[in-house]
DNA sequence: CCCCCCCC
């Protein structure tokens, strides 16, 4: 059984164990009331995120009842990990006083290692708060020699340690670099890091980079307007709002890109679900706030962005409805669409396809981004910061929502490298859509026609849709591969031609003047061991006819027909690497596999000898065995 | 105090 770091509350309470990573027990975990949680739609995993535990820590000799868990942390208690008599090392933690008051004071718990479990209370521990304060002065002097030597060792949690300094900072006022205005402003606090603020400070000034700002708002709901702006330092991020009046005072003054002293506004938690950055805490400006621009605007100390680039290949590996920062050139720029969403509420969308030197994604954008979306900047660099990253059928997309910065050309070296870079090599490379197949191309297994009969009725029973890769030949076109579909905004039903100029929609219930063309066809694929007929839809059929469907001859003169044939016998012959979904349909009272082509890939030499070298591996095996 | 984040 692990000691207890005996005494060690006690230094805490006297500002003077940064450094220390002191042996705990815990005597009480409890859920704490939290605002935000009521009366409120939330689903489960969001009222999840938004629970905050308190726990009662002993060191044996005191116990602190104000301990309160970071909630990256609260998987702990749900998995049972960290629960009543658990012993544990505190790794990263806070300290931080209501009102400034001694007897109110807090520890917050950023990073834990639980060591054991003990069956009982170990020591008779009394509270910290009602502790003899002549016995805290006495301890003080002889521990604080210790105060800048923090103790650094391993974890099991994945952030690195950092030393912490305590919420009260040693750090004076850059007196050097500063006017007098500047100094005024923050002479009765001190200048903090943002990686220092938290909801229990009320003394700060911080020096900031504006990185962001929404234009001012009004909503409905409680009526008032409001804008906010995402502020950087040396050290993070943080999300600041203003609310009525103080919109009028401080959204002028704020110009993106310039650094202010910002002085005492209200911290409290940030709700993780519409905040992208990377803070537990936001900030609301109030009466007592106060914005002053720093005279001297070049601190070079202060980036002009945080950023964390995630290559596009790597996107699947991220969780959904995380956010992420992406930069990409845009290749295409799909129209507007207007809709009503499952909720009958009326939105405007507007997908735009990014790559980069790993692959491509579609990107989409929501209302007035989407309709102020310059279709000029089609081949420009599109940065993202906090894009919300979305599932689509197993693969991924990213949605562009409110608080998702964009930028076009940024000023950035990895914006002109990658734009080099297109215009130079990427222009001309097949990428990967990862809309279409999220799968690592490595995992997705190589197939023949006659594995695939083998595996067929396995593939029947698991009911699952699954995508296989196959070198084949195109040997067989269906005639017509272009039909008239349904203009309406993701109808593509095939239309009825009522004869009179229009036609009907049996999905919509509606008769058209107009019609879209699209491409839809079946195509009989052939290998060396079988042969399937697979459907093609609008991409893959027009990268196999070379042409968009409005251009594939479907008139009835003569030269149309003969052009047409030409069309369709042009492919055949065509060896590609196809990649291939298979989908258990119920049709017509009994099951049968639906194959649809998913994806065409040239025939790469050096990927084919790693297959058969892989398919010759495993012959031997079976042969030595 | 916002907080809409939707669609195939």
């Amino acid at each position: 059984m692990q000691k207890l770091t005996t005494g060690t509350l006690m230094r805490f309470a006297k500002n003077s164990i940064c450094g220390e990573q002191p042996i705990l027990q815990v005597l009480n975990i409890k859920l704490m009331d939290s605002k935000s949680v009521n009366g409120s739609s939330m689903t489960a995993s969001q009222y999840k995120k938004t629970q905050r535990y308190r726990l009662i820590l002993s060191d044996g000799k005191h116990f602190l009842p104000s301990c309160v868990l970071t909630v990256q942390l609260n998987e702990l208690v749900v998995n049972g990990q960290l629960q009543e008599y658990s012993i544990i090392r505190l790794d990263r933690y806070l300290r931080s006083d209501l009102k400034g008051q001694t007897a109110k004071m807090i520890l917050q718990i950023l990073q834990v290692t639980v060591l054991d479990i003990a069956t009982h209370k170990i020591g008779n521990p009394v509270s910290l708060l009602t502790a003899n304060l002549n016995e805290i002065e006495t301890l003080t002097t002889s521990i604080t020699k210790n105060v800048l030597q923090p103790k650094v060792t391993g974890s099991v949690f994945k952030q690195p340690i950092v030393p912490i300094i305590n919420d009260l900072p040693i750090v004076p006022p850059p007196l050097s670099t500063t006017t007098t205005t500047d100094v005024d402003s923050i002479k009765n606090n001190r200048l903090f890091k943002i990686e220092a603020l938290n909801p229990f400070q009320n003394k700060w000034t911080i020096r900031v980079r504006v990185a962001s700002k929404t234009p001012m708002r009004t909503y409905a709901n409680g009526e008032g307007k409001l804008f906010s702006c995402d502020i950087i330092d040396e050290t993070s991020e943080i999300r600041a709002n203003g609310f009525g009046d103080d919109c009028d005072r401080f959204e002028p003054l704020l110009i993106i890109g310039n650094i202010y002293y910002i002085t005492q506004a209200q911290i409290k938690y940030a709700n993780k679900q519409f905040n992208t950055l990377n803070n537990d805490f936001e900030m609301t400006f109030n009466n007592e706030t106060i914005i002053e621009p720093c005279l001297n605007n070049i601190q070079p100390n202060i980036p002009m962005q945080r950023l964390h680039f995630i290559s596009i290949d790597q996107i699947q590996n991220i969780e959904t409805n995380s956010f992420i920062d992406v930069i990409g050139i845009i290749i295409s720029i799909k129209d507007m669409i207007h809709g009503k969403s499952k909720q009958n509420k009326d939105y405007t969308k507007r997908d735009i396809l990014i790559l980069d030197r790993t692959g491509q994604i579609t990107v989409t954008l929501w209302y007035r981004i989407a309709e102020n979306f310059q279709t000029s900047t089609v081949r420009s660099v599109i940065m993202l910061k906090g894009a919300s990253v979305n599932d689509f059928n197993g693969g991924r997309t990213l949605s562009v929502l409110a608080c998702t910065q964009v930028h076009i050309d940024p000023d950035l070296p990895i914006a002109h490298e990658l734009r080099k870079w297109y215009l130079e090599e990427g222009m001309n490379i097949d990428m990967t859509d990862l809309t279409l197949h999220s799968h690592k191309h490595e995992n997705i297994s190589w197939k023949t026609f006659g594995q695939v009969a083998e595996y067929e009725s396995s593939m029947a029973s698991i009911g699952n849709s699954e995508i296989f890769r196959i070198k084949a030949v195109c040997t067989f076109v269906r005639h017509d591969p272009v039909y008239k579909a349904c203009s309406r905004f993701d109808c593509k039903k095939k239309l009825q031609d009522n004869n009179d100029g229009t036609y009907y929609c049996l999905k919509c219930d509606l008769n058209y003047e107009d019609f879209k063309l699209l491409y839809m066809t079946s195509i009989l694929l052939s290998d060396s061991t079988g042969y399937q007929w697979v459907s093609f839809f609008e991409k893959e059929s027009e990268i196999l006819f070379g042409c968009p469907p409005e251009q594939f001859p479907c008139g009835k003169s003569k030269d149309d027909e003969e052009k047409a044939y030409q069309k369709l016998t042009s492919i055949c012959g065509q060896e590609k690497m196809f990649l291939i979904r298979v989908k258990l349909n119920h049709y017509n009272n009994h099951d049968r596999l639906q194959f649809t082509c998913v994806g065409i890939e040239p025939i790469d030499a050096r990927l084919m000898c790693h297959l058969y070298l892989e398919d010759i591996g495993k012959m031997s095996c079976i042969l030595s065995d």
